[in-house]
DNA sequence: CTTCCTGCAAAAGTTTTGCATTAAC
DNA sequence: GTTAATGCAAAACTTTTGCAGGAAG
């Protein structure tokens, strides 16, 4: 849903390539990582994915190994919210760039996209930063306050 | 610089009568946690914190406790950035709102304003949250890239 | 003086790592 | 068959907590 590869198919067919292309294997255990990020909309943290993953034989300590190495290889990109967990998410050459809203109740991200105006508004702070010796890759911008859940 | 407190005992002033609002003490170890703080016009892990605190008798146990019930009392703010440490930056009410710029080289962030146009910007979005059910309450945005060390 | 805060040391929680075994190609 | 990836258990780190002693008001 609103993610750019359509089919599971196709997501694994990309995320294969990718990792041929910086000579690592598409595991067993790095597939099962993919297929549970790519079933929610939303940044998971390493319980989250080991809850889905130990039935298909997914080890703590792999599922650790996979993320940081699929990160590297540009199919993983790692979320910091505010509680203690390190989150995970497809890359969003995978899945279209995109913004969370973070409940600050039970920590949940979700995903949310934002006008091409906003994002064009972003150019013009990218240039001021650029003007203090600051080279810039990327932004992050989020939503902060409560999920419908915990609204009451 | 860029502070709402030009001096530092007009800070100090705030803060003890934020602190006996809320029924705590201007402790000593309270006092160097601020003071370390405002010295610098970015957020500080806690090692950073502490390499200026302990001379002036700050413990590590007592960083922690006190940066969280500074927190609590609105005088401090937590950031989350992308390494493993947990930052902490004196709050808005105290510096003014800004926003960071974060090196993916070497995880230093700093303090980084924006036009009103583009916080304005922000509120049509905060608009569009709401109506998914979402209650918003601050936002969060960072420029990501290359800090003027780490540029090389 | 009374209550809150501190410091130490131990515990808790998350993430990483060493190494023998297994799976991918 | 080779080489890379896995799984277990142990280690490394960051952050929190219990409790006796000390400081703040």
């Amino acid at each position: 849903m609103g993610h750019q590869h359509a089919t599971g198919e196709e997501l694994h067919t990309t995320v294969g390539r990718r990792l041929r292309a910086a000579q690592m294997r598409y595991s067993r255990s790095r597939h099962a990582v993919v297929e549970v990020l790519a079933a929610d909309a939303r940044p998971l943290t390493l319980p989250e994915i080991l809850i889905q993953g130990v039935e298909r034989g997914l080890a703590q300590s792999s599922a650790y190994r996979n993320l940081n190495e699929l990160a590297e290889a540009g199919v993983v990109r790692r979320v910091t919210a505010g509680d203690d967990h390190t989150r995970f998410e497809l890359h969003e050459s995978l899945t279209g760039h995109h913004h969370h809203l973070e409940c600050t109740g039970c920590g949940r991200l979700d995903d949310f996209e934002v006008s091409d105006e906003f994002e064009a508004g972003i150019e013009a702070l990218v240039v001021s930063a650029t003007q203090r010796g600051f080279v810039v890759d990327a932004h992050r911008f989020d939503l902060l306050g409560r999920c419908v859940a915990c609204a009451q």
